[in-house]
DNA sequence: ACATTAAGGTTAT
DNA sequence: ATAACCTTAATGT
């Protein structure tokens, strides 16, 4: 295992409050890991061995529904905790997370999460603020699905990858991550064929810019338009 | 207003 | 060459 450098956690919000030496006590009983595109790091419904903090790349966080199909819940960015099952109660995780692109992840065995919360001031505090967050985007998001249009639910999940992930081009706005039409229908309860309509007829009107696995946004005021309609 | 079906085209490996 | 991904049109609810 290699020696991790202190500079990977400082400024992070979970670790904010912490000094140089109780940063380097929580190194020491993390492991890391590298995941290549497509793998899962945990999967539904298994024993929540571990809790992560993604370090580098993209996680998808999906559900399978009873009938087979996929929903798309929510994705990671790096600096952020995720697989926090022990936060509360739960022995098994709720979804499954998978490398959107090649990632960097830390772990930490699930048996530390009582001992990190009671020692490490803000760390608790900062967990459970991410936890709200996530559990309001996701209302949010379930809200818009069962209200809202097809185009207007794509415009915003667009967007949403685009402010988490997004970063500056010559051209406009670039998803960090590979994304294909079926991943955007899957986070929209649509179908790819509604997804790459749209997306056909935004670059028509040179709202965004599409290839194979990667979107551009070229317009964000006009898509920011779409998602309010 | 959207899904489904079907058929064909393009791109990565 | 094959699979994965994307496009478009026609038809259906």
């Amino acid at each position: 295992m290699p020696k991790l450098d202190e500079s990977l956690l400082t400024g992070l919000p979970p670790f904010s409050q912490l000094n140089r030496a109780q940063i380097r006590e929580i190194l020491d009983q993390a492991g890391s890991r590298r995941y290549e595109e497509g793998t899962a790091i945990f999967r539904e419904g298994h024993d929540a061995e571990s809790f992560f903090l993604l370090l580098d790349g993209y996680l998808r966080v999906v559900r399978t529904t009873q009938g087979g199909d996929q929903i798309i819940v929510l994705h990671i960015s790096p600096g952020q905790l995720f697989g926090i099952a022990p936060a509360l109660q739960r022995d098994t995780y709720p979804a499954t997370a998978i490398a959107a692109a090649e990632s960097i992840a830390l772990s930490w065995s699930a048996r530390v999460w009582s001992d990190f919360t009671a020692r490490y001031p803000g760390f608790a505090t900062e967990s459970y603020k991410t936890l709200g967050q996530r559990l309001g985007q996701i209302q949010e998001t379930l809200t818009e699905m069962a209200t809202q249009a097809v185009e207007k639910r794509v415009a915003c999940a667009v967007l949403r990858m685009a402010n988490q992930s997004g970063r500056k081009t010559p051209n406009g706005i670039e998803i960090a991550f590979p994304v294909t039409r079926q991943n955007v229908s899957d986070m929209t309860g649509t179908t790819l064929h509604t997804v790459s309509r749209l997306l056909s007829a935004w670059q028509r009107d040179g709202i965004v810019e599409s290839t194979r696995k990667h979107i551009v946004v070229t317009d964000p005021h006009a898509l920011v338009l779409l998602s309010e309609q």
